[in-house]
DNA sequence: GCCGTTTTCGGCCCGACTGTTTTCAGTCG
């Protein structure tokens, strides 16, 4: 009946928002698009918390929008939503996602000429009608176009991992100049957001170098087109896949509000700002002053601001006000994970399968580039019919090729794994007999992505022999929007021993942050891998460790951070209990 | 529509930029 209620209840909301906004109920179109978001980063099916009634506990949510909830669940449809949705034309409700195109020049469009559909508003846009009204001009209906224009091409998101690349990259290049005192990512890309809209750097240097800073930015080989540059701030797009960077300059004393406010995220500062006001201070991006006096008394660090408030210092992963803020406010700020914790991967493919280099060539090249204790070679199993997975008798022949070179190394480097399918029915495609003699068993499914999976899942986890579920969700950016995890997957998790996998494949990302944040919640055990296919892949590491952070895992929560003897335990505390489980 | 150790009513983050304006409205992040 429903595929995923929490997305379709927060675009519902997120629509009411912007009919309100077109309404120009400022503050109800707040409270929606407040409500769309906080719906949208439950990890919970929403029907849970109202059964619970948890639902009460939630900021931002109250008894109109509780009520709105408990009638999309009964009836599938909310009245108000389908009146409202008679007063404004069916296109404005994308159209106001457009830069340029605010509620109040929609409106205005509309009333003037009647227009109700994107296409007419692209014809009075290009025609002149619309240039000629009071308020509005040529330059203004230019800039819609080009609005237009950059809404339709940007709709793709960046993948954190080449965003990334991009953004340390032009990093380096700017830390060259002298005049540069601090520079640094900002914005979701410092969050390390799954995907990543546009690249925003910024810069501290002194008032009289800032010219020289921008000029220096703007006429950097990797520029194709300077879009806009001002006094504080350039703005360039870049050949590297045709993306936009903003680069703003700070005065050095202004470093740290200047990071915060542009590292957002917007509704994580909103909330700080709610709190500094509360406490008589105001924050903006220049620093935290008292309201009274007007005196600064924040502002050279992040630390220092967050600090001024009452609040401890917060990573930037956390900040997209999920709790965080209280957090910090009762001084109970988590140490999350860093990627120096990492003592292996383990999930990665070799020549075997689908990888492309042999399993030699893997571990020689991670002795020499990385510090991990161990890895664990884990190749497909036959179900896995295009990379040629592992049979039966191949299993025993990759154990015996992972045993020779490990002694050749002279180290007992290499665990033997696999990445075992979990067929439709929830059974594995090898046998316990073979399973039991591995190091570590990676359940995963590739298979029929487009149903509720929970019951197989279930399944595998409460195989002895399965460690962990690889790329829990099944999602793929840009292809797949994955399955719905649930409570249940976490409790049995919790239960049985079995580990949930945070994939660090840049395209999936899988476990999904809040999911992670859930599961740490529960005391579920994660393990971070690259599910690397080439050697270059095991850098994605990093951006495993970034998304665990987003869903405030610590060291401890993360199953690869601990020594072989420990995973060790781990897995015989698994079997032992179903020992006792199974008798 | 939401929220409350200054409030159950009266607020709701803050500042820059842009374009269209002679003092500001709208949009953005």
């Amino acid at each position: 009946m429903y595929q995923n209620i929490n997305k379709e209840l927060a675009k519902i909301f997120e629509n009411m928002g912007n009919i309100y906004d077109f309404l120009e109920d400022k503050f109800r179109a707040l409270a929606y698009h407040r409500a769309a978001q906080i719906v949208d980063s439950l990890p919970d099916d929403i029907r849970n918390l109202i059964q619970s009634g948890d639902i009460h506990h939630i900021r931002g949510i109250g008894s109109g929008i509780e009520e709105k909830i408990e009638e999309y669940i009964k009836t599938g449809k909310i009245r108000k939503y389908e009146d409202l949705k008679q007063l404004v034309p069916p296109d404005f409700l994308e159209l106001m996602e457009v830069p340029g195109f605010g509620p109040k020049t929609l409106k205005r469009i509309h009333q003037e000429f009647g227009i109700s559909t994107k296409e007419e508003l692209i014809k009075a846009l290009k025609d002149g009608r619309v240039a000629s009204l009071k308020g509005f001009g040529e330059k203004k209906v230019q800039n819609m176009l080009k609005g237009l224009e950059l809404y339709e091409k940007t709709q793709k998101r960046l993948l954190l991992w080449e965003a990334l690349q991009i953004g340390k990259m032009l990093l380096e290049k700017l830390k060259v100049l002298k005049e540069v005192k601090n520079v640094e990512l900002a914005g979701s890309l410092r969050r390390r957001k799954e995907t990543v809209g546009d690249i925003d750097i910024l810069v501290a240097c002194e008032e009289k170098d800032r010219q020289k800073v921008l000029d220096y930015f703007t006429s950097l080989e990797d520029v194709k087109e300077v879009i806009a540059k001002g006094d504080t701030k350039a703005s360039v797009m870049i050949y590297e896949k045709d993306r936009q960077v903003d680069l703003r300059v700070l005065n050095p004393d202004e470093w740290g509000s200047g990071l915060q406010y542009f590292t957002g995220s917007k509704e994580h500062n909103v909330h700080f700002r709610d709190i500094a006001k509360s406490k008589g201070l105001k924050v903006s991006e220049y620093g935290v002053f008292d309201v009274k006096t007007g005196e600064k008394i924040a502002g050279k660090t992040e630390e220092e601001v967050y600090k001024a408030v009452g609040l401890q210092w917060i990573p930037p992963e956390m900040r997209e006000d999920r709790g965080e803020i209280e957090l910090a406010l009762e001084g109970k700020m988590p140490k999350l994970v860093e990627l120096s914790d990492i003592k292996g991967d383990l999930h990665i493919h070799s020549t075997w399968t689908d990888g492309i280099n042999t399993i030699e060539e893997i571990a020689k090249f991670v002795l020499k580039n990385y510090k991990y204790e161990y890895i664990a070679l884990t190749d497909h199993s036959k179900a896995v019919r295009v990379a040629h997975g592992l049979n039966e008798e191949d299993v025993l022949r990759y154990m015996e090729e992972i045993d020779k070179i490990n002694k050749k190394l002279g180290i007992n480097f290499i665990k033997k794994g696999v990445e075992v399918d979990i067929l439709p029915d929830g059974s594995l495609d090898l046998p316990d007999e073979i399973l039991s003699k591995l190091d570590w068993v990676v359940a995963s499914i590739h298979t029929q992505f487009n149903r509720d999976n929970t019951d197989r899942i279930i399944k595998a986890m409460e195989n002895p022999y399965v460690c962990v579920i690889g790329h829990p969700t099944g999602r793929t950016f840009g292809s797949r929007e994955g399955y719905q995890l649930s409570e249940e997957i976490l409790k049995v998790a919790k239960e049985t021993n079995t580990a949930l996998e945070i994939n660090a494949q840049p395209t999936r990302m899988d476990l999904p942050d809040i999911w992670i944040k859930k599961a740490v919640e529960i005391g579920v055990k994660l393990v971070i891998s690259t599910d690397s296919h080439s050697l270059s892949n095991f850098g994605y590491m990093e951006i495993g460790v970034s998304l665990a952070r987003r869903g405030w895992a610590k060291r401890e929560d993360i199953l690869n951070t601990y020594s072989w003897e420990e995973i060790e335990r781990f897995k015989q505390e698994k079997r032992a209990k179903f020992s006792i489980i199974k008798r």
